[in-house]
RNA sequence: CGGGGUGUAGCUCAGUAUGGUUAGAGUACUUGGUUUGGGACCAAGGGGCCGAAGGUUCGAGUCCUUUCACCCCGACCA
């Protein structure tokens, strides 16, 4: 993509409501911008981000044998009253009549319509198991939506449920899952944990949360330097009065806390704080039943299927991707979640040697299938360098005065070192860092 | 849902206490010129029903009423 072609609002300011790092830089890069509480409008860079975290979602959970779907996003209130969440969901539902007034919910998650899809489809033990899921529009209208992608009412989830004929099964998918998903946050390239952790409103037994270490985070965790051990601190500490006391401490007070327990590896404990990325839960026959949702099982009695369900906050993770990865210059992408991975900076426009050079390099990558930015806009060289770093490409080749000498040079966003190479070696160069 | 706050240019904000020419600054934008390795400089421009509605007044950004929106702390939640 060209620079001079493409729309990236940048701004140098933040607005005023903007707090945490991942709010900010997202608007001022030109990737989001707010259209109410809760609601946000991906511009064209945070939409690519945005694709490109979902089609790694999608990518692991269909080589696990997960099938793709999509369910309607408005849904008809009946589906609601009878498993009884009409009411325990309350006000978070978001209800509007159509013409006729019949009252619908937008979708904040997808249980029943699931349940009621695969309900009297799937009718023999022989078709199970089946693991269906969507990424598609939630809402959930939020007492209070904060922190911009983060909490929004309006967001991108992931949704999977699965069906089985056996607890054991069940349980086996539910541990395929916790592998698929540090699968796909490793790809992504963060800094996560998978805890335990209670299950909440959805309910069933058996849950994990898997959590993006960042210090922004609004969980507060227990994590072993050494190993992968992490649990939420509601799972661990007995009493109310110390739960609430640790949650309302920030990230530099819990530092400072020293926790007696060991791990059982024996390391030392510490706490951290986390943005909860993905949930897994055992939901056993809670909706099967309530809904009354039956296969036949070998001996041709009629049985409710064993579920297990599965959520990814695929824009959420947007957001936690910066709350891990930034400065005080603006976005560090990871490799996986960059709109560009590169970004050929022409210093000056009007030399042409840099024009030339710039043209021919971003003509090689993209046809090496390197999804690069080429920085042609008439801008000077310390705009186009905050520009760049404001948005985050992991690399920049800078191409610019040293040409004369027959060089240039790679600017790495994360260690924000300047790196000369010979204009020559620069694509081989290119593709040595991207691979 | 309790408590607090804010709506004035695309963005960040003055101005409102004590009503009074044509509503300001910075930034962004347009044009011309000079610049060209870390968000340049000079000059000239464009851009506002002062969140909305109603009221008081000779006169309202400023006072009153209603309303809408957004933010912060807490509770709740993924």
């Amino acid at each position: 993509m060209r620079r001079s072609r493409t729309f990236i609002p940048t701004a140098k300011e933040a607005p005023s409501d903007a707090t945490l790092p991942s709010h900010k830089f997202l608007i001022r890069g030109g990737f989001i911008n707010q259209q109410g509480a809760g609601l946000y409008n991906f511009m064209p860079l945070g939409k690519i981000v945005l694709e490109k975290i979902r089609a790694i979602v999608k990518e692991e959970l269909d080589n696990a044998g997960c099938l793709e779907v999509q369910l309607s996003f408005v849904t008809p209130i009946g589906l609601w009253e009878r498993s009884g969440r009409s009411e325990a969901m309350g006000k978070e539902m978001l209800r509007i009549k159509d013409r006729h007034e019949n009252e619908f919910v937008l979708s904040p998650t997808n249980e029943e319509a699931i349940v009621e899809l695969v309900k009297n489809r799937v009718t023999s033990y022989k078709d199970l198991p089946l693991n269906l899921y969507q990424i598609n529009t939630k809402f959930r209208d939020e007492a209070r939506p904060r922190y911009g992608l983060m909490r929004g009412r309006e967001f991108l989830m992931k949704d999977g449920y699965s069906f089985h004929s056996s607890e054991e099964d069940m349980i086996r998918e539910f541990h395929l899952m916790e592998e698929t998903y540090k699968k796909i946050f490793t790809r992504l390239g963060l800094d996560f944990r998978v805890v335990a952790a209670d299950s909440g409103a959805i309910g069933g037994e058996g849950s994990k949360e898997f959590h993006v270490l960042a210090n922004s985070g609004e969980d507060t965790l227990v994590v072993c330097e050494a190993c992968d051990y992490g649990a939420n601190i509601e799972t661990i500490f007995e009493s109310e009065e110390e739960i609430d006391a640790l949650k309302a401490k920030s990230y530099d007070e819990l530092q400072e806390l020293k926790i007696e327990k060991r791990c059982s590896c024996d390391a030392e404990l510490h706490f951290k704080k986390g943005i909860e990325v993905g949930h897994i839960f055992q939901l056993e026959t809670k909706y099967s039943a309530a809904l009354e949702a039956h296969f036949s099982d070998e001996n041709g009695r009629a049985k409710p299927f064993e579920m297990a369900t599965f959520g990814i906050g695929v824009s959420r993770l947007v957001a936690a991707v910066i709350e891990q990865n930034h400065d005080e210059e603006g976005c560090i992408w990871t490799k996986a979640t960059a709109p560009y991975l590169v970004n050929i900076m022409i210093s000056n426009i009007k030399e042409t040697s840099q024009v030339e050079l710039g043209e021919a390099l971003y003509a090689k990558l993209v046809e090496s299938g390197v999804d690069t930015m080429l920085d042609d806009s008439k801008e000077r060289f310390g705009f186009k360098m905050k520009d760049a770093e404001l948005i985050g490409f992991p690399y920049t080749v800078i191409i610019g005065k040293e040409l004369e000498n027959g060089l240039v040079q790679i600017f790495d966003r994360k260690t924000k070192e300047n790196i000369p190479v010979a204009a020559d070696n620069i694509y081989g160069k290119i593709m040595e860092l991207v691979k």
